[in-house]
DNA sequence: GGGGTCATGTAATAGGTTACATGATTCT
DNA sequence: AGAATCATGTAACCTATTACATGACCCC
């Protein structure tokens, strides 16, 4: 399990992603981690770098490099990754790439308790959730072809063409589990309903 | 965003829904949301569920019904859900299945970084992953197979079958995305390597 | 009858998020 | 000049995970 790392927090990785190329403090990796859109792909909030910083400089895969101030600003503390850190890097993201890790993703868990809501309304909100899924999908396309227009690399968008992949995935298994609830032959819509009291949702099904 | 909820984690969510069936102790809702399966959805760990009981409580959300002890064994107290508590779980259970939330897979990190391996270890570590994507699905396959074997129905299992779509999706991404780094012609292996320093142009990227 | 594992829960620790603070720069 | 925003960081508060406790039952 990858909780066994001294430093859990995927924004670790990225920090000594930066690190690995030049030393930097919290603030301006903060700031290319936004503009650089990673953080998209990382959660990232303000507290939690410094916090993650912390953690880097005192398992000794980052060091406090200089401590500089400029005019009357606040101290910012430069720090550089150690053999340590790009050892860790390294090992990380090898270990990221090559093993699917068993996540819990909230769609996952609504759909392991739908039953509970009355078959009718399940699928008026999962189509709702198509409306849903196709703008979120519109919007990365979008955002990749901005990209691509500004010249940055497709390797550089891999992992918004891979969320595509996965929202495209998603819309398929939805509007098939839309079908095969309502499907007036075979459709789950009697069985369903029962639970509930509903009266009959599909052509026709009671008692 | 969700974290509006007074209860924040998932868990709280299956809570609520075993309960909305029938009162419980908190030991129980532990053992059942392990054989029912439902733990592959949702994470539970022992030390969470007491911790999000107390929150649930505190909300208003379930209540204290009666405290009794059966032999010598330690105080069990069971637990009912309130009329609060059954709104929050349908708006909640609503919400998650009708808006798809912006998430951070692991994999998304480790894409939005994979530029910094050399691309002919990416290559190798994509393979890799291949292996263990197919593993998971025959096992997620092998699962629902018993189960509907022993009578379950379909609708219990859907989250599964979004699991399989998924990690579909994800294998035949990986397969283009091999695909795209070792083309020969218009892979992106030269100007990858040139990162990194490594030798091959683009005719040889091959592992 | 001693060694596991089930049943049940509490407490200690670590992790993460939000809120707070404060000088500098820029905008109107 | 006052308001907003940037730059930079600390501290307080919640949440979540791990470790600890302890009596009962079950196996051999």
């Amino acid at each position: 399990m990858a909780t066994k790392r001294k430093v859990g927090n995927l924004l670790a990785l990225a920090v000594m992603s930066y690190l690995s190329q030049r030393p930097m403090h919290p603030y301006e990796l903060s700031r290319t981690l936004r503009e650089h859109g990673d953080a998209r792909s990382i959660k990232l909030n303000h507290g939690s770098l410094y916090m993650v910083v912390g953690q880097l400089a005192k398992a000794g895969y980052i060091t406090e490099l200089e401590t500089s101030r400029a005019g009357q600003r606040p101290e910012r503390t430069v720090y550089a990754l150690t053999d340590a850190g790009r050892a860790e890097f390294r090992d990380w993201l090898t270990e990221l790439v090559a093993e699917p890790e068993h996540e819990y993703p909230h769609f996952v868990a609504a759909l392991s308790l739908i039953a509970a809501l009355p078959p009718s309304e399940a699928v008026s909100l999962l189509r709702h959730r198509l409306g849903r899924l196709a703008a979120e999908r519109a919007a990365i396309r979008s955002l990749i072809g901005t990209a691509l227009a500004q010249g940055v690399p497709e390797l550089f968008l891999v992992e918004e063409e891979y969320r595509l992949s996965l929202l495209a995935a998603e819309t398929d298994f939805v509007e098939e589990l839309i079908e095969k609830i309502t499907d007036p032959q075979a459709g789950w819509g009697a069985m369903w309903a029962q639970f509930h009291g509903e009266s009959g949702p599909p052509a026709q099904v009671e008692t």
